[in-house]
DNA sequence: GAGTTTGAAACT
DNA sequence: CAGTTTCAAACTC
């Protein structure tokens, strides 16, 4: 992976995105959280793990040194607490426990999870200068509130890496250590394995969520399936970040270690490498990643191989795909079979996402961009510079890669898949890239699992790194070296991608895309799942005379690409990429703000979410849509600058209003329900009268109430009325005796089809 | 579905 | 910064 030059870190923003919490709720087992030690900052959270460093040149081919934990987090260490565990069901769960602040995530050499309220970033700016960042929505503890970790009434945040694969076998975790333990690592770690290389830190700190609505949970699934052979060839390419998973407050939980490898130059081309482009968050949400290596049950070494470079919010979260041993070998020719670059698009403002991240077939790396001041990250995407430099340079040190930020940057036109998001149909395109030297290209109908990215250097956009859209994804455009960068919507790349799921889902080494499909339907707080909310469709703009390219358009406002929409003259699309480009500029020119999420975070002791600039509504009374704030179900606040708001707390009118829209909600979901239930019942009704296979089947073969039988019997019935009438009879004997003969008719009708089932049954 | 209302965005 | 115009969504009929 290439380096961000340290000059653009310094202009880069450090905060990603100030959005909801990606994922708050759990539904999954996990060890309790463990408590956290004294001293602990009880308004924080924090997970350290204790990576490998990059592997240097001289340690590709050769042992790595014995471990050497070198950097901590700053902070101290006496705060860390929450371990990774490990699942029965290859679930690693970072849970996140105790805290420090102050974390400096720019560090070099130090790799570090850090959690900012609702925000968590993990950052890892290794030696190599590959950046790695988590970054979740603030959740600031509200004022005055404190919850202390380890505390039962909170839940754990987590990290969750679950590796789907069906293997039945859980691999010794290596690689996972908080800090307190990290000295055991070298001498008693049973993953000796890991032992070889150096190892960096990485803290993971997030403040406990103190909302009145209760703790939150912040889980963050990868999934990946483990390494058939872990460490023992990961040692010759990359780094692996290993560690071991305490046992604080987990007593049940075995203390398990996992690799995690860390891409690098040295293996850009041989290890895998995944990215993922991640937009603001406005609920929780769940990110998946998934891994694409075929799991091996029979690997002696419990190893997780677990390459992590990733960005949440609105951004690229890489992530290198796990080394297999075979594969990882010194010699990188063996690498080619390797699948790279995994991507995955979180994109949407406002609404739960939920994006898979699946590998690429090229190798290309990642370049973490951080802007300061901006709520994003960008990441450039870039390949190994030269084959000879990295590809074939089987030891390149990392030191060397930082030295060298400026290489020429090429995108890999070799095949690859990117992020392949749970998005709705018809958002759907699939995208054939093109050659690096020609500009995007579209095309719908294909199915060739290789990205397209817009080619047009972007000289007007990168003074604005602070403000791009939101999912907005800078990649290296082929020939202008780092300077050049194209930029997408991460909705779009995860249009582009969406192709690539579907071969991806028909393979069958990949086939842990189903156990991804039914995570993203697990319900998210009990009341929406991630699959509702990433399937529900955008809505689709309405633009006329905009071309699509103002903020008229929720699309353009939104970072996002028009998609069925019914606009005319859209220049919102990759065909008018430079008029696009132009318009967010004016746009920003305009308003540096102007792509930033209205409903942030308020001013301390107000509500969580207030919208940024206020409204102006001087009609509508702030309750009806047209008011921004009540649209996004939040009161006016103070800044507001409406006539005549009655969208506040106490309000009566808000009071009905909100009553009569749950009431209305409450009829929906009735209505859907009965629907549901009808549909149901239909269905099993439809599976009764479905004709009974005549042999072996457990039912009569309900075809016999033909319609001549049914007439038949409708006649006996006849029959016995005329007679009864004939001997006049009372009515109520009359009733008895038609329905005698019912149910005479009846016990022939079944007799008949019994010895119709036996005889077919002899005959068969 | 057409027309009206509304308020944010854009413009002056 | 204020006033006006433009625009597209929300709303009504």
């Amino acid at each position: 992976m290439d380096v961000v030059p340290s000059e653009l870190n310094s202009i880069l923003p450090d905060e990603i995105m100030d959005t909801e919490a990606i994922v708050m709720e759990d539904s999954l087992p996990v060890a309790s959280p463990a408590p956290a030690p004294s001293g602990v900052d009880a308004t924080e959270t924090s997970t350290q793990l204790l990576l490998t460093p990059s592997v240097s040149s001289s340690q590709c081919h050769t042992p790595a040194p014995a471990p050497k934990p070198t950097t901590l987090v700053a902070g101290g260490l006496q705060k860390l607490s929450a371990p990774f565990t490990l699942s029965a069901n290859h679930q690693l769960i970072l849970n996140k426990v105790g805290s420090s602040s102050g974390v400096d995530a720019k560090s070099h050499g130090t790799p570090l999870l850090k959690h900012e309220g609702q925000k968590l970033v993990v950052t890892t700016i290794s030696k190599g200068g590959q950046p790695i960042v988590l970054t979740l929505p603030h959740t600031a503890a509200k004022p005055g509130t404190v919850v202390r970790t380890g505390d039962a009434t909170v839940q754990p945040q987590q990290f969750k890496v679950v590796a789907i694969g069906g293997r039945t076998e859980l691999k010794p975790v290596v690689g996972v250590q908080t800090v307190s333990t990290a000295s055991q690592l070298g001498s008693s770690s049973p993953q000796t394995a890991s032992q070889n290389q150096q190892l960096k830190t990485v803290q993971i700190t997030k403040k406990t969520v103190a909302s009145t609505a209760g703790p939150m949970v912040t889980k963050f699934i990868i999934t990946k399936a483990l390494s058939s052979k872990g460490l023992s060839s990961q040692t010759s390419v990359s780094p692996v970040l290993t560690g071991r998973v305490l046992g604080q407050g987990t007593p049940v939980t075995p203390p398990r270690t996992i690799a995690i490898a860390d891409t690098l130059n040295s293996a850009s081309q041989s290890v895998p490498t995944s990215k993922v482009a991640i937009s603001p968050l406005m609920s929780p949400s769940k990110l998946t990643v998934v891994s694409m290596a075929s799991p091996s049950p029979g690997s002696p070494q419990k190893t997780v191989s677990l390459p992590l470079s990733v960005a949440l919010g609105q951004q690229i979260l890489a992530v290198q795909q796990p080394t297999s041993p075979a594969k990882a070998a010194p010699n990188q020719s063996t690498s080619q079979t390797v699948k790279p670059v995994q991507t995955v698009a979180v994109g949407g403002v406002g609404t739960s996402q939920f994006k898979t991240i699946f590998p690429l077939a090229a190798t290309p790396s990642v370049q973490q961009i951080q802007v300061p001041g901006s709520r994003f990250h960008y990441v450039r995407l870039v390949t190994a510079t030269t084959a000879s430099g990295t590809a074939h340079n089987s030891s390149p040190s990392i030191n060397s890669a930082s030295s060298q930020p400026a290489k020429p940057l090429v995108v890999n036109t070799a095949p690859m898949r990117m992020s392949v998001p749970i998005v709705p149909a018809q958002t759907v395109k699939q995208v054939v890239p093109k050659p690096l030297n020609s500009t995007a290209q579209v095309v719908p109908t294909q199915t060739q699992q290789r990205l397209i990215m817009p080619a047009t250097p972007l000289p007007q956009i990168q003074p604005n790194l602070t403000n791009l859209p939101p999912g907005t994804v800078l990649t290296s455009a082929p020939g202008v070296g780092n300077v050049g960068y194209a930029v997408l919507p991460a909705q779009y790349v995860t249009q582009l991608q969406q192709s690539s799921f579907v071969t991806l889902a028909s393979s069958a080494s990949y086939s842990t895309t189903t156990g991804i499909q039914t995570q993203a339907r697990m319900p998210l707080n009990g009341t929406l799942s991630v699959s509702e909310s990433t399937t529900r469709p955008r809505k689709p703009c309405n633009c006329t005379k905009s071309q699509c390219l103002k903020l008229y358009c929720d699309c353009f406002a939104n970072g996002e690409f028009c998609s069925n929409c019914n606009c005319t003259n859209c220049f919102n699309n990759l065909e008018h990429e430079s008029e696009r480009l132009k318009a967010i500029k004016a746009c920003l020119d305009r308003n540096p703000e102007a792509f930033k999420p209205k409903i942030g975070k308020g001013k301390e002791g107000e509500s969580d979410r207030r919208h940024s600039k206020g409204c102006n509504c001087k009609r509508s009374g702030c309750l009806k849509n047209y008011c921004e704030c009540y649209e996004a179900k939040i009161m006016c606040s103070s800044i507001c600058k409406c006539v005549g708001c009655k969208n506040f707390e106490e309000s009566p009118e808000r009071k009905t209003l909100m009553h009569l829209a749950d009431a209305a909600e409450v009829r929906v979901q009735q209505q859907t329900a009965a629907k549901t239930k009808l549909s149901s019942q239909i269905s099993d009704l439809l599976t009764r009268t479905t004709p009974a296979l005549p042999c072996g089947g457990g039912r009569l073969p309900y075809t016999f109430v033909t319609k001549e039988v049914a007439e038949a019997t409708c006649d006996c019935l006849m029959e016995q009325a005329e007679q009864a009438e004939l001997s006049s009879q009372p009515q109520a004997v009359a009733e008895r005796v038609i329905l005698e003969e019912f149910g005479r008719c009846l016990m022939r009708i079944i007799s008949s089809a019994g010895k119709a089932k036996m005889d077919c049954s002899i005959n068969c």
